[in-house]
RNA sequence: GUCCCAGUAGCUCAGUUGGAUAGAGCAACAGCCUUCUAAGCUGUGGGCCGGGGGUUCGAAUCCUCCCUGGGACGCCA
């Protein structure tokens, strides 16, 4: 399916042979044979560099190698129109480009499966992302960890990995009694008494509905119950609301979990004392001042970690740690965390606590995400968690909508800050990129229904080699890389590239569109094989669009 | 003080196994609608890739030292 990736491995096998038959290097020194494609179309389809990184082992300048390499290869049994020597000593390849409008009916045939590959062959992965504690509203920093993560796994099962979704709720530690005691004090103000949130208490508008929608529904029902009994309610009716709340605004976003792992479950199951059983047995664990602590050190972390504070009660690694051989047990080989940055002094910590269960270090991958800026006016929207003024992910998904959220978080690499103009994500107009791609795609679908109303599509028989511009050529080309660009954003972890490509694919139309007319009644044949072009193009976008989690639109 | 991320065009950013003349969008300027959606297209200008040193045939990319911005450094979660 991936024709590309066929033809280019032929090319590549010619080269090494060819290289071994001009006895310059031992087999065993002869590095991979790299492929680029050239930036300057005078320097043809594709380039090698295999000349000059022999220059040490061939002891004779790379160009002479060069020339020595091209004698040997076999065109013919490689697709090789033409090869020359260029530069300090690129061997530049060209290839009959006829393959390239054989694309046409394989993406047709494949439709929404086209850019699938095996590539990660079932390999098991879980990724956990968002995670957020359940105790107010998902933000910003949440709202592109749901982006990047969702687009990311999408990208993982596309090229061919077994994926699953998880998000943990950290519904055991002081936070969730905070919450509760947060939700207290907004129910009795609610009754009008004067009652104070708790100093690390929650005071964002969220839990001050609860806390009315308490005072509401049971009146002062509870002011009467034993303080116990109350935060015990508070704490499991907050809590279940909030989640609630946590997983429709997901779903809105277009993110969902195929599991949410509570981290009360560890203690219920005792997954705790089990994990830490285990670790006592790498004698990487002592006692000191009264508390339990784990030897993270002996793996690169900066400091020892305590596991069993002196008052007997857990450190937030300790179920984290029992977590991570959870998910180990249920035969994930590897873990991604996405986390954010403010998360990242937790990295070595985790990583040594892998370690000492007995799994290589990279067996967790932890997946960073940068802070995001919001603007708007042209100024810092200025935000504060404390005072609950953050901006959340619905409220951004109410002003801009959910398209350019997942679009613009999708649009940059991860571990780059990211400044989210709202503005912009907002307008409507040609400088906003979601829609520049979204009108892409309508505008062929437009084509589509109006070819379809004509008839065009009646006759099944179609002439591809009739696309054979220079547009076409380099449309074709793109279309072709849909598959490999998958499987570098899957392996490198970078769904972004997705979104740049289908951004580039984007443009390639527009020029086209505006270059060349597709429906034309006095060339039937040509518009039969361009419609059929319009609808390769169509599913890619489509494709594309579909894996960062953006709607395409078939009118606008 | 230690660690992590970033520093590329006026602005926001690509450039992810080191390659040929460093790219895109926006902004600026100049053009294109009797023709499938002008939410579009075409063209022009714009750069000491933060700075110094190193590695090599070759560095925005790798190493090292500085500078600037952001974040993290708890028996918090």
């Amino acid at each position: 399916m991936d024709m590309l990736q066929t033809i280019e491995k032929q090319i590549k096998e010619e080269i090494m042979e060819a290289v071994i038959r001009t006895q310059l290097a031992e087999k065993n020194d002869i590095p991979n044979i790299i492929l680029e494609k050239p930036k300057n179309k005078e320097h043809g389809d594709y380039a090698t560099n295999i000349a000059m990184q022999l220059t040490k082992i061939a002891k004779q300048a790379p160009r002479k190698t060069a020339e020595a390499i091209v004698n040997e290869i076999n065109r013919e049994k490689a697709g090789i129109t033409n090869i020359e020597i260029a530069g300090p000593g690129f061997i530049n390849i060209s290839i009959d480009h006829s393959f390239l409008t054989k694309l046409v009916p394989t993406i047709i045939e494949n439709g929404d499966t086209y850019g699938r590959s095996d590539k990660g062959q079932n390999h098991k992965i879980q990724v956990e992302f968002v995670s957020a504690n359940p105790t107010g509203d998902l933000h910003l920093g949440h709202a592109r960890g749901a982006a990047y993560g969702d687009a990311l796994c999408n990208v993982l099962d596309y090229a061919g990995f077994q994926v699953e979704r998880e998000y943990y709720i950290n519904d055991a530690g002081n936070q969730i009694d905070n919450l509760a005691r947060s939700v207290e004090a907004r129910y009795m103000q609610a009754l009008g008494k004067d009652w104070e949130i708790p100093e690390d208490g929650y005071h964002g508008k969220d839990v001050q509905k609860i806390g009315q929608q308490l005072a509401i529904e049971d009146g002062d029902k509870w002011v009467q119950v034993d303080e116990k009994e109350r935060l015990k309610h508070f704490r499991k009716h907050g809590l279940k609301l909030e989640l609630d709340k946590i997983k429709s605004d997901l779903a809105a976003f277009g993110v969902t979990f195929d599991n949410w792992f509570s981290e009360t479950s560890l203690y219920e199951e005792d997954k705790i004392t089990e994990a830490l059983n285990q670790l006592q047995k790498t004698d990487l664990i002592y006692e000191e001042d009264g508390a339990t602590w784990f030897e993270s050190t002996a793996y690169h972390d900066d400091k020892d970690r305590v596991l069993v504070k002196s008052d007997g009660s857990y450190t937030y690694l300790t179920p984290d740690i029992a977590y991570h051989k959870n998910k180990l047990d249920r035969g994930f080989k590897t873990l991604i965390n996405i986390w954010g940055a403010d998360h990242h002094g937790y990295i070595p910590r985790m990583k040594a606590a892998i370690q000492a269960l007995g799994y290589e270090k990279d067996t967790l991958e932890v997946e960073v995400i940068q802070m995001v800026n919001l603007f708007e006016n042209g100024e810092k929207v200025k935000m504060s968690k404390r005072t609950g003024k953050a901006v959340t992910l619905r409220q951004l998904m109410e002003e801009v909508g959910k398209d350019a959220m997942r679009y613009f978080f999708s649009m940059r690499s991860g571990d780059s800050h990211l400044d989210f103009d709202m503005d912009l994500a907002r307008s409507q107009s040609t400088e906003n990129p979601v829609f520049y791609v979204q009108y892409a795609h309508a505008r062929i679908c437009t084509m589509l229904k109006q070819a379809e109303e004509k008839g065009w599509f009646e006759d099944g028989a179609v002439d591809y080699s009739l696309l054979k511009s220079e547009k076409e050529e380099e449309l074709l080309r793109k279309l072709g890389e849909f598959p490999q660009v998958i499987r570098e954003a899957a392996e490198k972890r970078i769904p972004h590239k997705v979104t740049q490509y289908v951004f580039d694919v984007s443009t390639l139309l527009h020029s086209y569109y505006n270059a060349e007319k597709v429906l034309d009644d006095e060339k039937p044949e040509q518009t039969k094989a361009r419609l059929a072009f319009m609808k390769a193009v169509r599913i890619t976008i489509a494709n594309a669009l579909r894996l960062i989690g953006v709607h395409a639109p078939e009118q606008m």
